[in-house]
DNA sequence: GAATTCTCTGGGCAGGTTGCCCACCGGTGT
DNA sequence: ACACCGGTGGGCAACCTGCCCAGAGAATTC
């Protein structure tokens, strides 16, 4: 899938996202027209997605984050999605399997305002019970290195 | 905390990461030396935490996304914390209030290999027990920008 | 009211970078 | 032996960046 060299290049980008394809090809030690070959291939592959933004909700005004297992109505699936999408605190949704149906992670100005956010979530006629799990601390932050690491050594 | 040009700056770098300073300043009609202080000052002030590539599980050979939640053992919290920390498969890592004690986001290669990483993380004496959902469709991917706009109009 | 401070504007400048082109070379597979 | 592919090293014009400056408005402070 992504040989040592994607992999070194990912990691360069992780790192230091200001460098350019010059100053990262003089890091790797390969051509110049080698990085911009891989990075056009790990993106039309759709292994880089893109380069956007990394928005902290806490700067934002929004420290506080939860996850909600979220028990639906059969047949309300698609309503429920529609229902969610359109809620700016929830900042993504999964249907799963196992007990819950959904599980969707949410953020909120306060622990009393999670009160609000979470009264908007369920109260929609599709679900049947959620039950929420309020995050305290994130001693592993959302990251994907380790992961390329392992997937490029293969 | 962040006024409407934050927000429509943040809109734009997010549709769009590949434009500069100076195209960004064209496309919002202000000066570059306002994008460029506002970018620094969002950036400073940990709004933006940076730009690095968004690498997708997917594409790398991991498809299966799944969520844990785990039951710890009275005082062992640091030394699960570290053990995780070293899985490549956990992609994050929360302790949480309610019935669980921590939830972690892995991935897999395939469902067979959901096996394997679960058994791996579980594999560690102060965990306790462990439930699983794997999950099945992602109708909202993480997502920031309806926060930032909500964010942006107060 | 007046002074101060902050932000935005519009401009200029040198230096670096990008996107694009080319010829060449060493492996690989046919 | 041949063609193909990925990497190399070079060159080119156009563009952008980082940095500087002076001036205008608006808001805040005294």
């Amino acid at each position: 899938m992504i040989d040592r060299l994607d992999g070194r290049l990912i990691e360069l980008l992780a790192e230091e996202p200001r460098i350019g394809v010059l100053e990262a090809s003089r890091r790797l030690g390969v051509a110049r027209g080698t990085v911009q070959a891989r990075l056009d291939r790990l993106q039309s592959q759709g292994v880089i997605r893109g380069f956007g933004p990394e928005v902290d909700p806490a700067a934002l005004g929004y420290p506080v984050t939860a996850f909600a297992t979220l028990e639906i109505k059969q047949g309300q699936g698609a309503d429920v999605r529609e229902h969610l999408a359109g809620v700016p605190e929830v900042l993504e949704l999964h249907t799963t399997t196992g007990h819950g149906d959904m599980l969707c992670r949410l953020v909120a100005r306060s622990n009393a305002d999670l009160q609000r956010v979470i009264d908007r979530v369920v109260g929609f006629d599709g679900i049947v019970r959620a039950s929420t799990a309020i995050v305290m601390e994130n001693p592993v932050p959302l990251r994907i290195i380790p992961l390329v690491k392992q997937a490029s050594e293969d």
